[in-house]
DNA sequence: TTTTGATTGTTACAATATAACATAGCTATC
DNA sequence: GATAGCTATGTTATATTGTAACAATCAAAA
């Protein structure tokens, strides 16, 4: 019955997994990690985050800033590039540069960048550490004599899912 | 004579090599290319083109606007982006996502993306085909049942140059 | 030459992002 | 607790980046 009301709430967002506890999961993370790191995990940053995870797509600032109205009449577009900084430098999210667009990082303690694949027709944003291609890589920038600070590594296709049942329409994107 | 002439004016833009040369060869493989294609380098579009060459830094395209206005007083940012269009779908640019901005590419007739290391103090963008780092990736992609379309591999960090000597200033961006 | 499709001109606007300064809220110390 | 200093948020304005839509022009093919 519970799972019944969930699998119906889910339809919004994700359609093959429990995708409640995927966000929160990463509330959780970034509660402890804010805390172990001594910077402060507001109910604005909160918030933010929350709708960030509120599926596996990349969500636009603007989109946030849509979101976040109901609940917080004074929000600014200030208000969401703010918290957006703060959870970007705290690694929490990734910016998908390719899109101008935010979503979760499900390996915020790992500290270093994934490879982001991104579905052009579910619009799902796939987080995978690729350690080969990192290492790759690592191995070409030391030929090439360049000291990395950060990377931005985006694919666009077609996620499997799409590709095996291109007639679904559950999986299309909002 | 000549050589002391183009080094003096080379300073505007990348201090190392004969930069001219890049931007001739570029503009003539663009030439081949679109003949063998049958689509049309226009006057617009090679002057966007030209433009780009004129250093290694990726430029804005609103810069680019700037620079063709003396020349072209109708120019609009429709006209910028119409040419970056073309100059993309080609494949005789680059868009470095992460700075929305455009640049040269050296592998036109390569017909796949390259990795793109941004230097931040610089503001040059080496470009390197990165076989390994392709190679990794396209393994990883079998492993996630993704098909690609395109990629962007942006690396942003500092460059060899910088690296040994950050107390040149003839380096530094403009 | 006509016609058709591609290119460019032009106006208007949408979408993304930041600057700058005022106000409020924490927190560390006295 | 007071208060001083720092962090976070509110607020206004504006900068930057990119597109839509339609008219006019140009070029290649029929």
């Amino acid at each position: 019955m519970t799972q019944q009301a969930e699998m119906t709430e889910l339809e919004h967002t994700s359609t093959i997994h429990d995708h409640s506890g995927c966000r929160e999961k990463a509330i959780h993370t970034a509660e402890k990690l804010c805390s172990q790191r001594g910077v402060r995990f507001t109910p604005i940053r909160r918030e933010i985050l929350e709708l960030i995870w509120e599926s596996h797509r990349a969500i636009k600032a603007y989109d946030l800033l849509d979101r976040i109205k109901p609940h917080m009449g004074s929000a600014k577009p200030a208000t969401v590039y703010r918290a957006l900084d703060f959870l970007l430098e705290q690694g929490l999210i990734h910016k998908v540069e390719s899109l101008n667009a935010f979503m979760g990082c499900s390996y915020s303690d790992h500290r270093h960048d994934q490879l982001l694949l991104v579905c052009v027709q579910c619009h799902e944003v796939e987080e995978r550490p690729g350690e080969r291609v990192m290492e790759a890589i690592a191995m070409e920038l030391e030929q090439a004599a360049f000291t990395m600070q950060r990377k931005a590594i985006e694919i666009h296709g077609i996620c499997g899912r799409c590709a095996s049942s291109s007639s679904s329409s559950s999986r299309a994107a909002n």
